[in-house]
DNA sequence: CGGGAGATCCTCT
DNA sequence: GAGGATCTCCCGC
């Protein structure tokens, strides 16, 4: 595993990856396995609010994911496989990146058994690196605007299509952790956001009353 | 805070 | 060519 140089401040002595060796140091926090992403999307997306997306040295808390899968219009996997979207008809547990709208990356999680499903990860809570995340996102100072939204949380994390196909269950700088807090008992369930098909389909949860969901609204009232 | 327009370019038809 | 799993800026309330 490469040492991955970002721009840390100067003051860290800290390597990139240190936030990782920090929790790989405290027995509460454990590396999502194969076996959680598995499992069916519609499963996945709920369960993996509250888990911790790492990238080398930032991390951040997931508060609002979206289910896709083949049987959705709305879902890149719904013409089948392409040179594009092939990551979500690869193993579980692996990044899906795709770029969109000319200048915007998103970030998916593949899961499921190669059936081209994948959980899109919506919005970030930030925990640590949180000044490595704001100085990736242009002027944007507020804490709550850093990670609230697809674009922007790969952009404050870093994430590009390089990251496509990566690993997330290897051992390397990215991955998901259970820091011991368990998914929110009661989710909010709603419409997901900037689709213009399938839009009857109830596949977003999020954490309820966190700042840093992209649109707590909207869907609210599906 | 909410809505609307424009940016910008990769992907598939 | 058309259309995005979006974001920022600008306007109005």
């Amino acid at each position: 595993m490469p040492k991955m140089l970002v721009f840390l401040p100067r003051a860290e002595k800290r390597s990139a990856n240190a936030h990782l060796d920090d929790m790989k140091e405290d027995s509460k926090v454990v590396r999502l396995d194969r076996a959680f992403f598995a499992r069916g999307a519609l499963d996945v997306a709920p369960d993996l609010l509250n888990k911790v997306l790492a990238v080398g040295n930032c991390s951040g808390r997931i508060v609002e994911t979206e289910a896709y899968l083949r049987d959705d219009p709305a879902s890149h996997s719904f013409r089948g496989k392409t040179p594009r979207n092939a990551t979500m008809f690869g193993p579980p547990g692996y990044l899906y990146v795709y770029f969109t709208y000319g200048m915007h990356h998103c970030a998916n999680i593949v899961t499921g058994e190669q059936a081209g499903e994948a959980v899109l990860i919506r919005a970030l809570a930030p925990i640590q690196g949180i000044d490595e995340m704001v100085s990736r996102r242009r002027s944007v100072k507020a804490p709550r605007d850093v990670a609230n939204g697809p674009g922007k949380l790969c952009q404050a994390m870093g994430i590009g299509r390089s990251d496509d196909g990566t690993d997330l269950c290897a051992g390397g700088r990215l991955g998901v952790f259970d820091d011991g807090v368990p998914p929110p008992d009661e989710p909010g369930r709603g419409r997901r956001i900037g689709i213009s098909v399938g839009q009857d389909l109830t596949r977003r949860w999020w954490a309820v009353g966190d700042p840093h969901v992209s649109h707590p609204t909207p869907s609210a009232r599906p």
